[in-house]
DNA sequence: TTCATTTTGTGTCAATTGTCTCAATGGATT
DNA sequence: AATCCATTGAGACAATTGACACAAAATGAA
C-alpha cells in the first residue's frame, strides 16, 4: 500500500521534471532516490518561521500556504498546489532562517528531499543542472508577473487576473488568505466580490 | 580606443559571471565571443513594446528602466544598473512580443548578445548551464523579495527598504519613476519623503 | 546668460481602502 | 439534531491614497 503510493508519487514527479526537460532514466532515478514519501494533516506545520529550510517538497496532492505574522497579522505570500515544488527558496539557497511559516491547507501528500541529498546529485549531472536552470527560470517568470501585477493593476484587476489563473484558488483557499496574497484587506476583497457579482446580475 | 573599451567591458563581464561561479577560461571566452559593444544615448529606446526581445544586455556603465504605458500612464516595473544583465526575460524565454519598453536613463554602455548566439554556447557547456541556473536563482530571490514587499510592507516601509538598497535609486532615477516602481503615486512618495525628513529634523 | 523643458512639491478635494465590529452562514463533529 | 468553530459579508467610521492643478526648482540646450 505504502509502496503503491510511492510509485504514483514518483510517476507524478517524473511528469513534473519531464515538463521542464527530458532526463535520462538514470539521472531521474538518482534524483528520485533522494525523495521520501510523507503525508501532512490539514493545518500541520511544514516549516517553522526561524528554522532553516533544509528540504524541498514535491506536492503530490493537496496544498501549502506560505505566510508570516507581521504585527500579529497573518500575511500570505504564496500558495503551492499539487505537482509543483514547494519550499522557502531563499532560506534553502542561503541556509538562513526562514521568515515564513509553511502550513498544509489540506491533507497533503508529498515527496520531500533534503538539500544535502539532492544538491550533490544535481551538481554532477548536466541534465539535472539544466532541469534546475529551467525550474528557476520558470519560477522567475511567474514571480515577475505576480510582482508586476502590484504595479500595473488595481486591486480589482489583480482579483480578476487570479480568477483567470483557474478556480482552484477560490475553491480551496479561504478568502482571508487570498486577500493578503492579493495585497488587500478582507474588506476590499469582499467589496470587489459583491461589486462584480452585481455586475453579473445586470 | 574602441578596443580598449571592449577590453574593460569584457573584464567587467568576467567579474560578473565570476560572482556566480568560476568558469573555465575556454567557456568564458566562448560566451564572451557572442557579445558586442554598444553605446546608448540618454533616452534612447533599447527595446520597443510589441517587439520580441532577442538579446540580453550586460550593462557596463549606465542604467535602463523598464516600463509600460497603462491607460496613458508610465509604469516602471524595473531598473537595471551597471554590472547586471538586463532584458525582458519573459519575452526572451518564450519569444513572444514584449509588454514593455526599455529605455536608457543615462548614457549607457553595454555588451549585448543575441539569444541565437549565446543559447547554443550555453547548452553545450556544463559550467555555463550552472552559470545560467545561478543567474536565474539569484534573480528569482530578488523578485520574490521585491514581490513580497507589496504584501508585507506599507508604502513607507517599501520606501525605506529601497533606501537601504543604496542611494543609487534616489540619485539617478527621477522620483516619478520610483513612485510607480514602489507601487504608489507621486503624491504619496512625496508625502513620505517630507514626512521622514520632518522626523530627521526632530 | 537666457529660455524652454523636465522634475518636483504641495494644496484641495474626492475616492479608495482599512479597522473594528457583529451577525449570518456553512461545515464538521458528537 | 445540537453544538462548535472557522469563514464570510457588510455597516459605520477613520485613515490613507490618488487625481488634478499649479508654482517653484532644477536641468539642459542654444
Amino acid at each position: 500500500m505504502e509502496k503503491e503510493k510511492n510509485k504514483n508519487a514518483l510517476e507524478a514527479l517524473k511528469n513534473y521534471t519531464g515538463s521542464f526537460c527530458a532526463l535520462p532514466e538514470k539521472d531521474f532515478d538518482q534524483l528520485a532516490s533522494t525523495f521520501h514519501y510523507k503525508k501532512y494533516n490539514k493545518g500541520e506545520v511544514v516549516l517553522q518561521e526561524g528554522k532553516v529550510c533544509r528540504h524541498l517538497w514535491f506536492i503530490v496532492k493537496g496544498c501549502f500556504r506560505v505566510f508570516s505574522i507581521e504585527n500579529g497579522v497573518d500575511v500570505n505570500v504564496r500558495f503551492f498546489f499539487e505537482h509543483t515544488i514547494a519550499g522557502d527558496f531563499i532560506s534553502l539557497r542561503h541556509e538562513i532562517p526562514s521568515n515564513f511559516y509553511i502550513v498544509a491547507l489540506e491533507e497533503t501528500e508529498v515527496m520531500y528531499s533534503y538539500k544535502r541529498d539532492y544538491k550533490p546529485v544535481i551538481t554532477f549531472s548536466k541534465s539535472l543542472i539544466t532541469l534546475a536552470a529551467e525550474f528557476f527560470a520558470n519560477n522567475l517568470y511567474h514571480e515577475i508577473e505576480h510582482g508586476n501585477s502590484f504595479k500595473l493593476m488595481s486591486p480589482e484587476e489583480r482579483y480578476n487576473s487570479l480568477l483567470l489563473k483557474g478556480p482552484k484558488y477560490f475553491e480551496r483557499i479561504p478568502l482571508t488568505y487570498l486577500a493578503s496574497y492579493l495585497g488587500m484587506s478582507r474588506k476590499t476583497l469582499s467589496r470587489i466580490r459583491s461589486h462584480t457579482s452585481e455586475k453579473m446580475e445586470k
